[in-house]
This record gives structure tokens, C-alpha cells and sequence, in this order.
DNA sequence: CGGTTACTTGACGCGCGTCAAAACCCGTGG
DNA sequence: CCACGGGTTTTGACGCGCGTCAAGTAACCG
């Protein structure tokens, strides 16, 4: 289980160490079952709300998206965010007890699986079905743990708990104590993904800069100088931070 | 799409209202496929640390579990809690950031699904593939709501989302304004599902009681005098808990 | 170059955590 | 029957983290 455990820790997308993307054989396998639908969307626009391919199963080829729920006051949680190679399941997003709504936050292109082919297709490839039990207890391991900083973290805990998942899960992540990435996301949705206002993360940011943790030219481009120091402030357990990073290089 | 609609909301064992149970179904296909293991626990055992069953998919027949992750300094979030009906994956406890553990509230009856049998299972038996992407579909729909309430809202929100989502979810819920049931948890606990401190979670209690939205009889026997209010503090979509409501009477 | 959207910084207040002590509840044993 | 002890709930005092309001700066775009 070493590699639905490394792949279950921080979702990585293992197939992207693999050489071959994952998609790649997703893509052919959906051709095989179902005309593969192909969309394509600009940076900020929503997703699910459109009458054509309402309620499908969506799989994400490239781009970052973000799910969120909100409030009737106009607060916003960001509940997950959906890289590459991962799932996506408007189904989920009608009747609940408020409202969802998913994003796009870079340009993205999507295959679409139809609503009446998911069953379908779970049941006749056992390699899809598999995928796609990983890819739930990725998403559910963590949503987990962001729950558990959401509710016992300080502010700190969960930015530099954020900045190395988002990290790991893009794969821009080398050896080496120092990491450079950028995150397509403004300091209003990171805050909406934190459980922070704009400003805190903002002050944030700056605390974890001047302890000389990490770097930022205030445009979300991230520079990590210390990962170590800042795993051991997002209150990750080192050796397993050790783990991942061995195994995403 | 009533049907998974209604179920995925709170993640209601619709089963529970059909008449029979859907675990006597889901009992049989079990029986079909692999020799029923059934285990029993007391309440305030822990699962999953033992070495005979290691890693399994649990089905729970009865009783109430908590699943949590807790940071090295003692601090704990309660990530979920099952009820009957529902499936327990202790998969997902291996490989995080954080520690997982998993612990009876109850009296409780798991069935356990060995390892190797899993994925057999729900090739082969597609009745129980649909039931347990439904389960995985409400999981992640009150996890996202949780997640709201965690990050952007205030302590009597979340006390009151709680008291609402348990009481529905236990079908404890009848027609009318007023409603009894008993949470087998103690405010300890509440504060480590709601991300509050104990001594919060009952400050909070007797606000709601000043209120006259509920009583307390001080040991988690909750009398829930005006549902409607309680919604809106929960900041619950009215319309919706309605709808809840008068499917699972 | 003006308008818009993002980031930054300061001042202020409140919600909730923490510490601490008291009241209660229940099971156990003398 | 009461004494005792551990776990839970309750209540008060106090302080800090983070939200909010507000103003100012910087970057981008037509």
C-alpha cells in the first residue's frame, strides 16, 4: 500500500510521477465508453450552472478549479480545490443546505462524463472504478485534515499548511529546502479556503516573511525558504512530510 | 433526482424511512459474497488499532461512531460521525498528516469487509456500488457544509447546524415544531466537532436556552422548542429543512 | 492616464480560548 | 445509608487572535 498511501496522503496525482499523466489513459478509456466530451473555460468563470451538460461527472485535463459553498450573508468557504487528473461531481451540488457553486481559477479544459454514463462506466472498468475510489479517499483524507486546522489551528498553522499542500498536490515541489510556485488564487480566496479574512492572511504572510520562512512578491508567487520549519508550523508531522517529498521528487 | 437529492443533504439513511432497512439488504449481499464477519464494541472502544481486522471497509448495523484526527499537542477535530447505514473506510487512516482514529459512542455492530473483498465487491455487485457512491456523495456533501460553518461562522451556528444535521440524520425528527432526542456525546466532544472549546459549547447551550430555541437537561438530552429559529441560526436555507423535514417524517 | 482590482497597514473591538473553581452526577465500596 | 472519587457541566475573570472598518499604495488594463 505504499502507493495508495503516498497517493492518499496529500492527493497527489501519481500517475504525473508515473511519466505518463494518468489522464492520458483516463482519456482513452472515456473514448472508449462515451463520445469524450471536451470543454474548455476561461480564468473566473462558474461552472454547473449552464443547461447543456447540467449534473455530469467531470474530469479535470488542465487548470485549477475551486468548489465552494456559501452563505446567505455573502460568506464564502472554499471547501476543495481540484487539480489536474482529479474528479469532479456536480451531482453534489443540488439540494443541500446552501449553495454550492465551482470555479475555474486558472483556464481550465474538462472531459465530461453525461450524467447516465457514470454508473456505466464505474461498473464496466474496473481501472476507472479503482481511480476513482482513490481520488474520493484522497479528497476526503484532505478535507480532513483542512478540517482539522480549520477548527484547532491559529492562523499561521493554516496558511503554511496550505501553501505545502497546494505545493505538494501541484508537484512543484523538487528537492531541496527551497520551493518556488505560484498559487492562482487572490489573498480574498485563499482567506475563503482558510477559514481567514483577506486581511489576516494578508498580516499572515507577512509574519511567516519576517520570521524568513517563506517569500512572496505580493502577487501569490510563493517562494519557500525553510520547509521544514514551515511544515513544523502547519503542525505536519515531519517524517511524513519527509515521506512525500521523497516521493513526489 | 428527489431521491438523491434528499439523501445527499444531510445524508439521511433513507433506508430507515422505506420500512425496511437497508442494511438487511445490504446484509444479504454481504452474506452472498463473503463470510458476514460481524464484531461488536462497546461504547468508547477504539477501531481499527487492532491486528486481526486491520484496514477493513466496516458497514455499520447500530450505534453512533466518531472519526477524528488530532494535531500532536493534544487538540482534536471529530472529521465525522457515523451512523447505521453507513459505510467506515479505515483505509483512510494510514498515511497523513495527522493522526486518525476512529472511536465507538455508543454500544456498536460493525460488519467488516475484508481488504481483498472490496473492490471485488462492488464490481460484481452493482446495487451496492450505487449505495456506496450515494454514501460517499452525502459524506462529502455535510463535510462541505460542516466546513462552512467551521470556517465562517459563529459558535451559535455551529452548535445549532449541529443539532439540526444529528437530528435529522438519527430520524429522530417527527412532524411539528418540537422535537427530543439525545446526542450520546459529551459537550467535550460537541466542542471537538464543532471546533469550539467545551467550556464554549456550553455557553452556547444555554444562550439557545435563554432563547427558547431548546432545552438541556444538562447530559446532551436536547429538547429542540422551535425548529425554525434554530435554522436560521444554523443558517440553514429554511425552504430546504422544510423539504428535509417532511421526507424524512 | 483614469478606473478597477489587488495588496498593505493601522486602529479598535468582540468572540472565543484558557485558567480556575465550584456544583453535580453516578457508580463503588465500606 | 453515607463517604468518596472521577468525569461532566456550569460559571466567572481575563486576555488575545482575528474580524471589521477605513485609508492608502501598488499593479494592471483599456
Amino acid at each position: 500500500m505504499t502507493d495508495s498511501g503516498s497517493f492518499s496522503q496529500f492527493g497527489i496525482c501519481d500517475g504525473a510521477r508515473a511519466g505518463r499523466p494518468w489522464h492520458a489513459e483516463a482519456r482513452l478509456a472515456f473514448q472508449r465508453t462515451t463520445s469524450l466530451h471536451k470543454i474548455e473555460r476561461a480564468a473566473g468563470a462558474l461552472l454547473g450552472m449552464e443547461a447543456d451538460a447540467a449534473k455530469a461527472v467531470y474530469f479535470v485535463l488542465s487548470g485549477w478549479l475551486a468548489s465552494s459553498k456559501s452563505l446567505r450573508n455573502g460568506q464564502r468557504q472554499i471547501v476543495d480545490i481540484q487539480l489536474p487528473g482529479e474528479f469532479i461531481d456536480t451531482r453534489l451540488s443540488d439540494m443541500q443546505a446552501s449553495a454550492t457553486q465551482i470555479e475555474t481559477l486558472t483556464p481550465v479544459t474538462l472531459a465530461v462524463v453525461p450524467r447516465g454514463n457514470w454508473m456505466r462506466l464505474l461498473q464496466e472498468y474496473p481501472e476507472i472504478l479503482a481511480r476513482h475510489e482513490r481520488d474520493v479517499a484522497a479528497v476526503l483524507s484532505r478535507m480532513s485534515e483542512r478540517m482539522l486546522r480549520l477548527g484547532k489551528s491559529s492562523a499561521q498553522a493554516r496558511i503554511a499548511y496550505t501553501l505545502i499542500e497546494l505545493g505538494l498536490r501541484s508537484s512543484a515541489f523538487g528537492p531541496g529546502e527551497s520551493q518556488e510556485f505560484h498559487i492562482p488564487m487572490t489573498q480574498q480566496s485563499l482567506g475563503d479556503f482558510t477559514g481567514l479574512s483577506s486581511v489576516h492572511v494578508c498580516r499572515t504572510l507577512g509574519q511567516l516573511e519576517r520570521m524568513g520562512v517563506v517569500s512572496t512578491n505580493g502577487h501569490m508567487d510563493i517562494l519557500i525558504h525553510d520547509i521544514e520549519q514551515l511544515a513544523a508550523i502547519a503542525e505536519i508531522d515531519v517524517a511524513l512530510l519527509r515521506g512525500e517529498l521523497n516521493s513526489a521528487a
